[in-house]
DNA sequence: AGCACGCCGACT
DNA sequence: GTCGGCGTGCTC
């Protein structure tokens, strides 16, 4: 028997391994893991096929190692999906498998090092003989060796971490002495348990409960008196015990003298049984804190619940003390980090008639069964939040699971608060902040029919749900959704296939559908479902255009805010309400160019214009590094004169939203400003913070990044500006409209969410643009309309199905002389109803150090275009083209 | 991708 | 002479 392996390898193929081997129960099935030999390596891949046909000659069929599950780990339908997207994407299935699982927690590859004989001779004979002086190891290096050749000199073999912390070697020093023959070199994959142990403080009382955890040594508190006299007694059983197993660091910190001491007794062969009496001084207050907090809640507390605005160090003391222990235990659920909070029965406000309509809609559908997608257009503040939570409960009801994708969880912190709120412990969040050990939890929790509704970015489209009945996919149009790295699914196509083939209703949600989304609709090929009313008949803010050319003709300076804008702010600020300003660039100024030869500094790596920051913005940068490219973080300093023609007269253009918190800060003195882009937020509590604070009120102006136009609900905004945003109207991209029109309509449903209306000034260069014209109007179906008209004739999406093939290379003469080659296949191909553009330089035509140049090709219908991919990479391989310097994007959304 | 194998240049 | 850097080719 045999099975095909799917690997974690760009190829295009699975490999084919024998199952009879001894050892295994059997054959493995089809959605199982194995480990498997590989071109010298160990890999996890996952069997998609079992068979016993005969095998290609020439081959040598190597035994599976290990199968790691022995029911599919993957269930039917995802191993369907799996091959599908590797079809349409045109992607290994290995990847993308790779993709759906999470990996990363439950197979640990361990490195073991044993002593070999040449590092036997190098310790024995000395230094000077042993090591190359041509190598460019430091002493200190040199020493680090012989302390790893010592500490294996007994010859037994010792893992990669435990060399690390006995002797300080790296990973990199010890791969050096394996390529010096020093030491041989083991790789074990092993599999684990994918929960995760949680710290659990005990408070330690004298009522003679004995404390039986792993090996700890008995600690009371002897009397239950808090005041000066506390005595204690320690009772040490075996304290070896606790310095071997005892992996809880705080224990571990806090015993380790204790530990050590007995230990060297152990060794003489004296068992210790010692009892020794401690006089404490009286609690401090951070002390009392915590054990009042611990008794008030029974005694046990999760330590990450417990550290309520006292050092960490404290809780060390108290188990130092033996008041408190540490025990752990497998942690059962949390939510990785986001907080419950939110308004908790939001979604049990009533609907209104439009609301009621569309879940109705979405429900029938639901009791209908089957596969059923469903286009939700809604303007923004519908409520369409409110819809997804109806609906999602119904899907409970009928006892089935429901799926929400969102673009970026970071982003919307109220959603996946009220989220929590409502459905407690039934939920699962999956989105990239969390570590591979979470993931895995979440992932086994969903598996096992635990959490029944999962909210995620777009890979949680592949949680392994039970009795999958809903699929949301939450503002359908944003682009976040299309992986940028193989395989580059888009996770809203993905989810209504994985609907289909889960039988599952599907709705995609948007005050702003996707041009593809809103053409399938027309077609009748999704139920169409509309609001459009605001909730509470509040009305849609008012909309004005600045002229910005009338502007500079006016006033004779180029300035960031208008005249009107400042005006508005103002007014905005004395009636004691919010505004927000859109400069959609972060940053200090994005173009630093020279006066005399027009000469832009562009980072080292990449053909971008570098953009100033005036304070550094990361920790890792070096003082003074200012210019910073946003494409590879690469980083300098502003030079004095110009790098090509060495003019002193260099300026700086362009406002970013740092240089728009500065100017405003001086506009307006006495506002509370804020900045929200990704130099604030780092992470989901900065994010966080920043709401609360613009919902308490503490700030009344708020300038920042397209962040600041995503579904954010803030009751007291009721003036947008906008500046700039129609920047991305003069770039080569045939989205470039409709990616204008949607960022206006999003940033605009910011205003007037309240009681008061709101407003929004938009400041533009186009003033006449029928982007910035429908979105002025809150136009939505006039938009669709014209921007069709254009598509159709192009011949772009959603008129014709497009891939973006980008060819790469380091040297510029290998991607320049391979995509010639392409561009003459292509010619001599004449493929039937595909058109090819290209071969031209990418936008940007070198990217981290890359050079790029690049193909689109378009054809009318998916499986066309599929077979013309398929064919020219067949020509790559034929003309040794590597496939890795190709990179194929399916129905690509950026053509850089 | 990651690893082995093999050619070639630098240093003893 | 020997070591180590890195380009080339293959992976069931």
């Amino acid at each position: 028997m045999f099975c095909d392996v799917a690997l974690p390898v760009p190829l295009d193929r699975t490999f084919t391994y024998a199952v009879n081997g001894a050892g295994l129960g059997g054959a493995p099935v089809v959605g199982a893991r194995v480990l498997v030999p590989f071109s010298g390596q160990r890999l996890m891949g996952v069997v998609v096929r079992v068979h016993d046909d005969a095998l290609p000659e020439g081959v040598e069929v190597k035994p599976v190692q290990q199968v790691l599950d022995e029911a599919a780990l993957l269930p039917d339908e995802l191993m369907k999906l799996a091959g599908w997207i590797a079809s349409y994407y045109v992607a290994p299935l290995g990847e993308v498998l790779r993709g759906m699982l999470p990996l990363a927690a439950e197979v640990k590859r361990h490195f073991f090092y044993r002593i070999a004989e040449a590092g036997r001779r190098a310790l024995y004979e000395g230094a000077a003989k042993g090591s190359s002086r041509r190598s460019r190891l430091s002493a200190e290096e040199q020493n680090r060796e012989y302390a790893v050749l010592n500490y294996l000199e007994d010859g037994a073999q010792a893992k990669m971490s435990a060399l690390r912390s006995a002797t300080g070697a790296n990973k990199g020093l010890l791969e050096g002495m394996v390529k010096k023959k020093w030491l041989a070199r083991e790789a074990v994959a092993e599999e684990r348990d994918a929960r995760r142990l949680e710290k659990v403080a005990v408070l330690v009382d004298g009522s003679g409960k004995r404390e039986e955890g792993r090996g700890k040594s008995e600690q009371r508190l002897e009397g239950k008196d808090k005041d000066e006299k506390q005595i204690l007694r320690f009772a040490k059983d075996d304290n070896s015990k606790l310095a071997k197993d005892d992996d809880s660091k705080l224990a571990m910190d806090d015993n380790s003298k204790l530990a050590k001491d007995d230990n060297s007794k152990l060794a003489m062969g004296e068992n210790s049984k010692s009892e020794s009496l401690v006089r404490l001084p009286r609690l401090n207050e951070n002390q009392l804190a915590v054990m009042a907090e611990l008794a008030a809640v029974g005694g046990r507390m999760r330590v990450r619940d417990l550290r309520v605005g006292v050092p960490t160090s404290t809780l060390g003391t108290l188990v130092k003390r033996g008041l408190v222990a540490i025990e752990e235990v497998a942690e059962d659920f949390h939510f990785g980090g986001v907080g419950v909070h939110g308004k908790k029965h939001a979604h049990e406000h009533a609907l209104n008639e439009a609301q009621m309509e569309a879940l109705g809609t979405i429900a029938a559908a639901m009791a209908q069964g089957g596969f059923k997608p469903h286009l939700l257009y809604g303007i923004t503040g519908s409520g369409k939040t409110s819809v997804y939570f109806a609906a999602m409960r119904r899907a409970l009801d009928a006892g089935k699971s429901a799926l929400l994708l969102v673009p970026e969880i970071g982003l919307t912190p109220a959603m996946t608060g009220q989220m929590v709120a409502a459905f407690g412990d039934e939920v699962a969040l999956l989105h990239s902040q969390l570590t591979p050990d979470e993931r895995a939890e979440q992932w086994h929790r969903i598996r096992r029919g635990e959490a029944r509704v999962v909210v995620g970015t777009r890979s949680a489209v592949f949680a392994p749900m039970v009795k999958l009945g809903l699929i949301i996919v939450d503002e359908e149009h944003d682009s976040s959704y299309k992986q940028e790295e193989t395989p580059r699914y888009h996770g809203r196509d993905v989810a209504v296939m994985r609907a289909k083939l889960n039988e599952a209703v599907v709705v995609l949600g948007s005050a702003t559908p996707s041009l593809e989304s809103w053409a399938n609709a027309e077609k009748g090929r999704y139920a169409r479902v509309e609001m459009r009313e605001r909730v509470m008949d509040r009305p849609l803010p008012v909309v004005e255009l600045v002229d910005m050319r009338a502007e500079f003709r006016e006033t004779g300076q180029e300035q960031i805010f208008s005249r009107r804008l400042i005006e508005e702010t103002q007014g905005t600020l004395d009636r004691g309400e919010q505004a927000i300003i859109l400069l959609n660039r972060r940053g200090y100024s994005f173009v630093v160019m020279c006066r005399s030869c027009g000469e832009k500094i562009e980072c080292e790596n990449c053909a971008i214009s570098m953009t100033y920051h005036k304070h550094v913005t990361s920790d890792v940068a070096q003082p003074g590094q200012r210019l910073e490219c946003h494409y590879c973080g690469f980083r300098r300093g502003v030079p004095k004169t110009c790098p090509k023609c060495e003019s002193e007269h260099l300026y700086f253009l362009g406002a970013g939203s740092q240089q728009g918190e500065e100017r405003l800060q001086e506009l307006f003195p006495g506002a509370r400003i804020g900045r929200m882009d990704r130099d604030t937020v780092r992470g989901r509590s900065d994010m966080e913070r920043l709401l609360s604070r613009l919902h308490a009120g503490e700030i009344n102006l708020l300038v920042g990044t397209q962040m600041i136009a995503k579904g954010h609900d803030i009751h007291g905004v009721t003036l947008v500006g906008v500046v700039g945003a129609d920047f991305a109207l003069g770039l080569p991209d045939f989205r470039a409209a409709e990616r204008v029109f949607q960022l206006l309509t999003q940033v605009s449903g910011r205003a007037g969410r309240g009681d008061l209306p709101g407003k929004v000034l938009v400041q533009t260069y186009h003033p006449d643009h029928y982007a910035i014209q429908f979105a002025a109007q809150h136009d939505y179906p006039g938009f669709v309309a014209k921007e069709m008209q254009y598509r159709r004739w192009m011949h772009y999406p959603p008129y014709a199905v497009l891939a973006n093939v980008v060819i790469q290379s380091e040297r510029l003469e290998e991607a320049t002389g391979w995509s010639a080659a392409l561009g003459r296949w292509f010619q001599q191909a004449r493929l039937d109803k595909v058109r090819v553009l290209g071969p031209a330089a990418a936008p940007i035509v070198r990217l981290k150090r890359i050079y790029r140049y690049h193909f689109v090709l378009k054809a009318e219908r998916r499986q066309t275009l599929g077979e013309a991919l398929r064919a020219m990479l067949r020509f790559a391989e034929a003309q040794d083209i590597p496939r890795r310097n190709l990179v194929i994007d399916v129905d690509a959304v950026h053509l850089m």
